[in-house]
DNA sequence: ACCAGAAGGTCAGAGAAAGTCAAAAAATAT
DNA sequence: ATATTTTTTGACTTTCTCTGACCTTCTGGT
């Protein structure tokens, strides 16, 4: 038996599809519609469009009230990449950049086997030719050339 | 009288061939069709299903919950792969490695994406910072690394 | 201001799966 | 015959989903 919250999800990212990825509902229709409890709503909502899956989500309450979900468009993401190629400045360790290629997995900018490939090309062992005194600076070099690559 | 274990593995190998290697099962509905208990599921995946033996299995728990288990080609790309890490030698061009990346896309041992970092990571625009005697040289070693990352 | 009604929010508990692990039983090897 | 390995079992655990009672916020009318 397929779960109910399965479909609901799977509902919504249809509707966003024919909506520019920009939706308003209200959460007690829904509800009747699916033929479930209201907080049912919620609980598809936090689980599968929360912010780290690159959703955002607003409500209001009261006469009116609505939920509304926007998938974070790509603009923003290649923002948030050019703002970490900008702060990276011209050398980085390893363990930095890892900590940044963790952070892409919960934005949604890159994927899990993205990241292995990412992590692989930086790190100290892939590195390992290049003096030690030099590794940081090329590893920031490469690092930036990958980032920019997604970016378009 | 053939092991139970046994019986349930070919069960499900033969469910794979009718569907392209790739199969969804309940644990207790499994459980009550070989009139076992649920935890022999698990014994049978562990021990024939397992990474080495060739395959991939996720599983959800809670309501509607499920195992799924694919067959992985694994010979067939994992020994591209490592042939060619072979046939690389130590050394590398940009342009024939961009030719090894192509051919990965055909094989859909890469996506799109995955193909575009790769190649940003060992461009010669990348490595600008490296001696261009050198240059092929690392540039192998960060290809290799990248290649033996995605084997697993 | 105040109040009523109309939204949405929260949280804990029930229910529905799958996971773990070690002991008992069975099969195999020496 | 005995030791070792593999299979089978079941009690207990963890994770995910669904439900309902109760709470908070907003709007509009008096």
């Amino acid at each position: 038996m397929a779960r109910l919250s399965d479909v609901i999800e799977s509902f919504l990212k249809e509707l966003m599809d024919d909506t520019n990825g920009c939706i308003e509902i209200q959460r007690n229709e829904l509800a009747i519609k699916f033929n479930c409890v209201p907080s049912q709503i919620n609980y598809v909502i936090s689980t599968r469009f929360s912010r780290d899956r690159g959703y955002f989500v607003e409500s209001r309450r009261g006469g009116g009230g609505n939920i509304s979900i926007k998938r974070l468009d790509m603009s923003e993401k290649a923002n948030y990449l050019m703002h970490i190629i900008v702060a990276m400045g011209d050398s980085i360790s390893q363990q930095s950049a890892e900590i940044f290629i963790n952070n892409f997995i919960g934005f949604d900018i890159v994927s899990a086997r993205e990241a292995i490939l990412m992590k692989a090309a930086i790190s100290d062992r892939a590195l390992s030719m290049v003096q030690p005194s030099h590794r940081d600076g090329l590893r920031a070099y490469i690092f930036k050339n990958m980032l920019s690559s997604i970016t378009v």
